[in-house]
DNA sequence: ACCTGAACACCGTTCAAGT
DNA sequence: ACCTGAACACCGTTCAAGT
C-alpha cells in the first residue's frame, strides 16, 4: 500500500519563496494569505505561526528578499568597478522579481538589506571614492530608477505580459546611464 | 429655516483629489472604495459611474496625475538647463504626493504621461542633444529612484511619519545625483 | 442621469480547538 | 509545537431599484 508521504514542512523560508512566486506570476495584489496557504498546501492560517507579523511582515521580508546584494570586491581595485558591479549586482536582484519592485522601491532598507548598503558604502570609500555615501545613494537611485523604466517599458505591469528576464535592449540603456552616472561622480 | 444645501455633484476629478488625499495620509493599501466614498459623501458605488474601469483604472489615473509634468523651454536655450527644468518638475509632482508613488513607477506611462516623454525628448533633441531617446530614459530613472529613495530615507513608508516638503537634505542630495549625470551625459 | 441597498465572492486576522 | 475551523469585520463589484 502506498505509504502516506509526509508534508513537507512550513517555513519561513518556503513561505516567502512561494509568495515571490506569486507575485511574479499573477501580480503583488493577487498575493493573498489564502491563496499562499493554496500554494503551501495548507490553511491561510498556519501562516503565522511562521511568520510573526502577519502580511506587513511578509511584505518586509519579500522587498528585504530583493534589495539585498553583495559584491566581492577582490579583483576590482578601482571605485568605478567596483560600483558598476554593485550597480549589476542590484539591477539583477530586482529584474529576478519584478513583481515585488514596488515594494523594494517603497519599504525602507532594513535588516541585511541596509547592512548591504553600508558594505557598499565602506567598499567605496576603502577604494578611494571621495564622498561615498551621497554616491551610493546616487547609485541606488539610478538602480532603482532604471529598473522600474525598464519593466514599464517591457510592458511588465500586466503580469499577462512576458517577461523576458535578459532584456538586451535593456541590458544596454541601462550600461549606457550606468557610464554616464559614474562619468559624472568622478568629476565632482 | 435652514436651506437644504444641495450636495457637490460628484466628478472625476473630485474622486482623484479625494484619493491622492486618501493614499498620501493613509497609504495606499488604506485607499479602498468604501472609504473613498465616505470620504466624498456618497455610497462606494456610486464611484463606479465616474470612473468606468472601477479601482484599476482609478489607480491608473492617479499615476498619471503624478506623473504628467510640462516645461516651458523658453529661456532655456542649453540642454542642460533644459533636461534639469524637467527633473525637477518630475520630482516636485512625486514629492507632492508621496502615497501614490509606488503606482507611478509600476504603471507604463499611458495618455497624458507618454505624452509629456514624447513633449520633453523633442525638446532636448531640439536643444542640440545627441541621443535624446537614451538621455530621457536615464534622467527618468534618476528621477524615479531618487525620489524613491529619499522617501525612504525621511520614513515614510509610514504613512505615519510626518513629511517634511521641502527637505532640504533630500534637495541637496538630488541635485548633487543630477548635476554627476547631466555631466557624463554631455560627455557620452 | 445619477445614486442607493442588498447581495456575492472574496480579504486579513483572532481565537479556541484539535493532534 | 504546529495546524485547522469557525467567526468577524472588512473588501471590490454586480445588479435591480429608486429618484
Amino acid at each position: 500500500m502506498p505509504a502516506k508521504r509526509p508534508p513537507i514542512p512550513l517555513s519561513r523560508e518556503r513561505i516567502i519563496d512561494a509568495a515571490l512566486e506569486i507575485a511574479d506570476a499573477q501580480g503583488l495584489r493577487r498575493l493573498t494569505m489564502r491563496r499562499l496557504g493554496d500554494a503551501l498546501q495548507v490553511e491561510a492560517m498556519a501562516i503565522y505561526h511562521h511568520v510573526p507579523g502577519g502580511k506587513e511582515a511578509l511584505l518586509d521580508a519579500l522587498a528585504q528578499h530583493v534589495t539585498t546584494v553583495s559584491v566581492d570586491p577582490a579583483g576590482l581595485p578601482a571605485w568605478r568597478d567596483l560600483a558598476g558591479a554593485w550597480c549589476r549586482a542590484g539591477r539583477a536582484a530586482l529584474l529576478a522579481h519584478p513583481g515585488v519592485l514596488a515594494l523594494a522601491m517603497t519599504k525602507p532598507p532594513r535588516g541585511s538589506a541596509a547592512a548591504a548598503i553600508r558594505e557598499q558604502t565602506q567598499q567605496l570609500s576603502d577604494a578611494g571614492l571621495a564622498d561615498a555615501p551621497a554616491a551610493v545613494r546616487a547609485l541606488r537611485s539610478y538602480v532603482f530608477g532604471s529598473v522600474a523604466v525598464e519593466l514599464q517599458q517591457t510592458g511588465w505591469a500586466d503580469p499577462r505580459t512576458e517577461h523576458v528576464s535578459g532584456d538586451p535592449e535593456g541590458d544596454a540603456a541601462f550600461e549606457r546611464g550606468l557610464s554616464a552616472l559614474l562619468t559624472g561622480l568622478a568629476g565632482s
